[in-house]
DNA sequence: ATGACATGCAAGTGCTGACTTGCCTATGAT
DNA sequence: ATCATAGGCAAGTCAGCACTTGCATGTCAT
């Protein structure tokens, strides 16, 4: 999980992914080169949500020829377990 | 920050100094090869270090010929509102 | 059934990162 | 002064990662 975090565009991912929820990879496409000034490719962004999907930060499903993706930042919160952040 | 949490060697400094703070890096080095099992150098453990340091989670005094290391854990913060842990 | 659309797979390339190796500096003890 | 201790610097190696390229698969509309 900490090394799908480590890439910029992955991070950017989550990012689009946490305020628009269920989008297609054309979507996320189309929306991280538009708002997030990202100029990867398709297939580079297919392999960075394959991460995501391994790091079980990101749920896909598939419907038809769409394939929708969805946040679960569950995961993260290990982070703040592991090292408590005292306040 | 992200990239300096990617590596496991590094996130297990961290592990060490939230545990027992300010240790010099030889401390650092047998403890975690003795507790963690790793096998770095002590060059491997000082670049480590200073990629901490450069992502603000470790600083660093000087005193004599020892060097002291203190966790600093509040950049992590920044994760958890990034992405909310939505509970 | 044919074409356009949405996505998947796999080999190859280039660059970054982790680690080593060898030598150097500085502090403190005797 | 000398020597061991604690740490620093820099060049080189090697594997992994991000990205590309080219083609393949599957789905829907007409």
């Amino acid at each position: 999980m900490f090394k799908a975090l480590a890439d910029p565009t992955r991070r950017a991912i989550l990012d689009e992914l946490v305020e628009r929820d269920s989008q297609t990879l054309f979507e996320l496409c189309t929306r991280l080169t538009m708002k997030h000034g990202l100029t990867s490719s398709r297939q580079a962004i297919s392999q960075h949500i394959d991460v995501l999907e391994a790091a079980g930060l990101v749920t896909t499903r598939r419907e038809g020829r769409f394939k929708f993706h969805d946040v679960d930042t569950r995961p993260l919160r290990a982070i703040a377990e592991r090292w408590p952040t005292d306040e």
